[in-house]
RNA sequence: UGGGGUGUAGCCAAGUGGUAAGGCAGCGGCCUUUGGAGCCGCCACUCCCAGGUUCGAAUCCUGGCACCCCAGCCA
């Protein structure tokens, strides 16, 4: 992985703040997932701000479950983060923390400040609130609550904890400005009844705090120093300090960033449930989602994923990152590391009508030209043979280098072979070529050296490996899947052909030793891995990860323009 | 028409008064037993716009414009 020497607006912050000790020279950093989805790419690119930060400035790095909400959380989801920030390469040691463990301290921070007249609580239903919060351009309307007694607070907090009132029928509010231009400062709410369990703490509490309330102060217990939020938060930083303030304790710095956005996908939790639970896609990890688990299951490094993260930089300008950036990072990657090997994904069957039958030879094959340590293997070579169908044409197109009638290409790491014959069925379909190889050629010999405009990749038809290879391409056909018609949504921008599943492809001898989770690059093809849940060793199982970069693919394209 | 933000290439992104880094994409060429990889070259006379200050402005000032966020008892 590679070591950039980064610096952008947050790291600026954070040195200025070193120069001036405001925080006596430390640097701890958190993230705070709210266990309510997997975390996708998005989360990513937060885990590796946070805990790159932490990491080069020699501090530390919390990881904090945001648990203040048991409607919409489930420890299914503690556990996956867990795994992810594992992953990523998140090491939080020993400082594996959760919001809800600090629920009793919050509590007796809310009650201080009902002493102090700063809080109340407040009896208006939830269509009141909103009636009285005020729009955007009017002020809100003060609570007819608002000046309750602190002794009758206190009581009707203290009733509201011990779940006397049901769900809705009381909140605690701050007591700020009701005509604040910052709607977040109009007596924003801080606790709600909820009857509800929660995954941690049973039925301990029916009430529960508000982010705004807690955040702050779940920062300050853990001794964050630098809060790194996303952008939607920027409005909320004046509460954030508010709250602080009020208590007189530790006050973090909260510091906003832009969220990422990548062309064709979703990065929204709420759009990526939908898709799960109205099974879109197979679950969670299916590999055409934007989720860690999806991308680790796709086939996708750790390393890879961190790269981009790193690459495509941290301000605080809306944007939307080309997929093609994602994709360059998962190829650097695997062009150097990922073993070479032969699959045949649409097979067509080659004759070689003047090689001897029941001959076999073993062909050297080199495992990874980019890295001579790979070494090398055998391949067995014999009479007939499997290529791709792509790799032939009966009426080649201009400056198609391949297979075709009387043509020849060279067998990668065999010989050179000529298409003297096609054979057809009776609807006219090609469904097997009788070629003539040239035992001069054979890769490695002196003689070996003729040239011809094309190499392609083939298998042994006796030796292969049957396989299931599933070919994945992008979830959305829209790069802003969230450009919709009138009265449509996103999932009106589903890729039907996000999913291609092939059933009879045949894979060299080798790849049926591979253990789920393994790479290869199928050359001339793309990234493949063995999927982890479906592939087994008789009946192996590939995913795609990405394709080659296919030059032919646009000159093709171009052709037909 | 309130408040908070952001505008540098197709997409990201450096730049902090001294004359526009880098990456991705794209386009040429070389090389190649992967149409992969690699290598070489090209790709912003201009930084949202208009004025102003200055010897000098993407950087400072003034005035516009565009886009994003906020009216959950979500985070």
């Amino acid at each position: 992985m590679t070591t950039t020497e980064k610096n952008d607006f947050i790291r600026e912050i954070i040195d200025e703040d070193l120069k001036t000790n405001k925080f006596q020279g430390r640097v701890h950093t958190r993230f705070p997932p709210e266990p309510n989805g997997y975390l996708h790419i998005g989360h990513a690119k937060s885990i590796r701000l946070n805990y790159g930060i932490a990491k080069d400035y020699n501090g530390k790095f919390n990881l904090r479950f945001d648990d203040t909400n048991p409607e919409k959380e489930e420890q299914e989801y503690v556990d996956s983060i867990i795994e992810d920030v594992k992953w990523l390469g998140g090491e939080f040691e020993d400082r594996l923390f959760y919001a809800s463990d600090y629920f009793e301290q919050m509590y007796q921070w809310a009650v201080n400040l009902i002493k102090k007249g700063k809080a109340y609580v407040c009896d208006l239903n939830g269509d009141e609130i909103r009636a009285a919060r005020g729009t955007l351009t009017e002020a809100g309307k003060d609570s007819p609550y608002r000046n309750r007694s602190a002794e009758e607070n206190l009581d009707l907090f203290e009733r509201m904890r011990k779940g006397e009132f049901s769900n809705g029928a009381k909140i605690l509010r701050a007591k700020i400005d009701m005509a604040s231009p910052n709607i977040n400062l109009r007596d924003p709410i801080m606790y709600r009844v909820v009857h509800e369990g929660h995954h941690r703490q049973g039925d301990t509490w029916c009430i529960y705090p508000t982010y705004d309330w807690a955040h702050g102060l779940e920062d300050s217990l853990e001794n964050i120093t630098h809060s790194i939020c996303t952008l939607e938060f920027e409005n909320h930083r004046p509460l954030y300090d508010w709250f602080l303030e009020n208590l007189g304790i530790y006050h973090p710095q909260q510091i906003e960033f832009a969220r990422l956005n990548i062309t064709y996908t979703v990065l929204s939790k709420r759009r990526l449930l939908q898709l799960v639970q109205e099974k879109h896609v197979s679950g969670w990890d299916d590999p055409r989602m934007p989720t860690l688990a999806g991308f680790r299951r796709r086939g996708y490094t750790a390393d890879s994923i961190k790269v981009f993260c790193d690459k495509i930089g941290v301000s605080k300008k809306d944007s939307m990152i080309d997929v093609a950036m994602l994709e360059w990072s998962i190829r650097e990657d695997l062009n150097k590391n990922a073993q070479r090997a032969m699959a045949v994904l649409n097979p067509i069957k080659v004759v070689l009508t003047n090689y001897p039958e029941g001959k076999v030879e073993e062909l050297s094959a080199v495992n990874n030209p980019e890295d001579e340590s790979a070494g090398s293997r055998m391949v067995p070579f014999s009479r007939e043979l499997y290529i791709d169908q792509e790799d032939f044409r009966e009426f080649p197109p201009p400056k198609y280098f391949r297979l075709s009638p009387g043509t020849e290409v060279r067998l990668r790491y065999a010989y050179i072979i000529k298409c003297e014959k096609v054979i057809k069925d009776v609807k006219g379909s090609v469904t097997e070529l009788h070629c003539t190889y040239d035992p001069t050629t054979k890769s490695g010999t002196a003689t070996a050296n003729r040239k011809v405009k094309s190499t392609i990749h083939w298998v042994s038809a006796h030796h292969a490996m049957n396989a299931e290879v599933r070919l994945y391409d992008r979830l959305f056909v829209k790069e802003d899947p969230n450009e919709v018609e009138e009265g449509k949504d996103f999932l009106s921008n589903i890729n039907p052909n996000s999913l291609l599943v092939l059933t009879y492809c045949k894979l060299e001898p080798m790849l049926g030793t591979a253990t789920p989770g393994d790479r290869f690059q199928f050359e001339r093809t793309g990234y493949f891995c063995a999927d982890m849940k479906d592939s087994k060793p008789d009946a192996p199982v590939f995913n795609r990860i990405v394709t080659l970069k296919d030059t032919w693919a646009k000159i093709e394209q171009k052709g037909k323009k």
